[in-house]
DNA sequence: ATAAAGTGCGCAACCGATTGCATATTTAAG
DNA sequence: CTTAAATATGCAATCGGTTGCGCACTTTAT
């Protein structure tokens, strides 16, 4: 019923008969304080309830053990998985996180970062907003000496260490499996987005047409946010074409999803007439009809590694200053039926002899 | 490069000749400070880059303006999005979230409430782990007189407002619902843990098919952990039972998408053979072949309205301490094709005739 | 013209833990 | 038995804002 007991360690000493001194180093353990003072001390830290308070040991140490995450929303299964990886690692060394969401908004981005300083984090762990284009915010908090890692959606544009995957690579090795699988008229959904992300993507789509001979048609490079809408509009922009394709990639699993849905709508088959695939790896890809083929992109180790990153920088601190490091994962191809045409064709085949 | 440049409002008051006592007021906007002086004051702050420390001030006011959040796991769809309602009302008044994960684990959430007090935290928000059936934690902080506000995994063994939705109502509503579509032998997958949520989803079930005159069958109800193999598991005993059901609810969406596929994989069809329904509305239900229908839970309403209730108590202070107060939300059933047997069967007799 | 009210700002204590330096008490060394 | 070294604890400043109280000066009312 008491509202606030509040207990310090001068309540504590005073009880004791000893300074608030003694008793912070008994709790610390302090090599010049006796074994028994400890005890006694700790005994009656116990009792008494006694809660720590880290304000007053960050406002002098000038320490919180506290980072700071901006995402650019909490609610997407990749970034909430990141995120349970980074406090899992920052847990295990006692630190705790604060959760931002920018919601991809540039003005937000820049307050959050305020907020974060004013509560005097001891870094930030970011990946930046899709409208953000100026990185000033960014670059004041590093010239304030407060470690920055980014991680997915990053930039060149600040020295700063980061780890994403290999967005390159996985598109290519989805393109190639598509082609392998008898595809010849691929399709790519991609964003007009200015993310490095995309970009990557798009250049793993074209590489991987052109190692395999096939010639780029601009007709087939289709540009939407990329969410189930924007993939059933430009899905069905693709069916309108003289020649449809006979496979799409999509940059995003939402993406595909839409396109799923209008190619079934359509009376066609997927993978037979039209194979699909996306990035991501959603959980929701493995329980459409057919599941969906996609690229896994580690988001629960991308999220320790990140942290790991950080606090290496961290503990380095901010004289020794360590080289930026990039840090590119390997993602992995998850093959699903969706982008199984030769296999699906195959056995239709075999059904009608 | 500079690492620290440290600005204080001692800095700033050096160099206007004043004092601190009159920036930092000027900075607060203190009626009594003339408007020339703040003009000054502000100004060589922005110029300065000045970045108030949040530390200082929350040691002296005995407030942080951050309030924590425990959840079982921030990476699944609906705390995530329960997460992400609290972060929006909290930042609209000023006040940042920890969140912390328990993993559903006892010992943890013990230590993450501890972390959250050192921390000093203005008050927590958290949902109940799996595996918590002693809640002295939760205790002790309301003894120190820090709010508390839980949210769908509550208890009554704690005095305390709490958010959730009426589980057993939307349990009733998609009994009901399958049987108006013709189920008579309609199977329930619950969980064996004591958590409110799952006591409340059977007594639905129960009740539902008692006020429908269909009798209970033990056989017809099965626990499991819920998951996807779960689901698949119960299904595949269902399904050698001597009288196979035509229906199945399951107190989860992923024990339901377990049902399909093992219901699809026996050459069953979904919802003409066996009908499905899950709990949660998790973004998957709509991929999948029949989209899933489930119950919707608004977990960003929640969230917001969590974040108020909270927010309320918090102003109301300790002493005032506001009566607990009980929030029902209703739930709404989100009809798909998975549960709409007699369309199907009635679409099925049209295309033989 | 003088008391009363209003305005603008400084002084200094305070929040609670940490820590360099000083002091007092033992213990070990010579 | 004296001195140096080790041990145990206290003193007081510090981190950076916040705020009650007080003082000086100006304006308004009588």
């Amino acid at each position: 019923m008491s509202s606030k007991p509040k207990v310090t360690i001068h309540d504590i000493a005073e009880k004791l008969n000893i300074t608030a001194s003694t008793v912070s180093r008994a709790l610390n353990d302090h090599p010049r304080i006796s074994e028994a003072t400890k005890k006694s001390v700790q005994k009656l830290a116990k009792s008494l309830n006694y809660q720590p308070n880290n304000i007053a040991a960050a406002l002098r140490n000038g320490k919180t053990n506290i980072i700071g995450i901006i995402v650019p929303t909490a609610d997407r299964a990749f970034f909430a998985s990141v995120i349970r990886g980074i406090e899992e690692i920052a847990n295990k060394l006692n630190y705790k996180v604060i959760i931002s969401q920018s919601n991809d908004n540039y003005e937000k981005e820049v307050q959050t970062i305020d907020a974060l300083l004013s509560a005097r984090v001891d870094g930030i762990i970011a990946s930046i907003g899709k409208n953000t284009e100026n990185f000033d915010h960014y670059k004041r908090m590093q010239e304030k000496g407060i470690p920055l890692v980014l991680f997915d959606r990053t930039t060149d544009e600040l020295e700063v260490s980061q780890v994403m995957i290999d967005d390159y690579l996985g598109a290519y090795k989805v393109v190639e499996h598509l082609i392998q699988q008898g595809a010849r008229r691929i399709a790519h959904f991609t964003s007009p987005k200015k993310v490095s992300v995309f970009k990557e993507r798009l250049r793993g789509y074209v590489d991987a047409l052109r190692d395999n001979g096939i010639p780029y048609d601009e007709a087939l490079v289709v540009k939407s946010n990329l969410q189930l809408e924007d993939g059933r509009a430009s899905m069905e922009q693709l069916l309108a074409l003289a020649e449809r394709p006979d496979a799409v990639f999509s940059a995003s699993d939402y993406g595909a999803m839409g396109a799923m849905q209008v190619v079934k709508e359509n009376g066609l088959r997927v993978p037979q007439d039209v194979a699909l695939a996306g990035f991501g790896n959603e959980p929701f890809t493995s329980f459409s009809e057919p599941a969906l083929t996609t690229v896994d992109q580690f988001s629960l180790t991308m999220g320790r590694i990140t942290a790991e990153l950080f606090f290496e920088h961290f503990k380095a601190g901010p004289e020794k200053k360590l080289v930026p490091q990039k840090t590119v994962l390997k993602p992995e191809l998850v093959v699903r039926g969706s982008s199984l045409k030769a296999e699906a064709l195959k056995k239709d085949t075999e059904k009608l002899s």
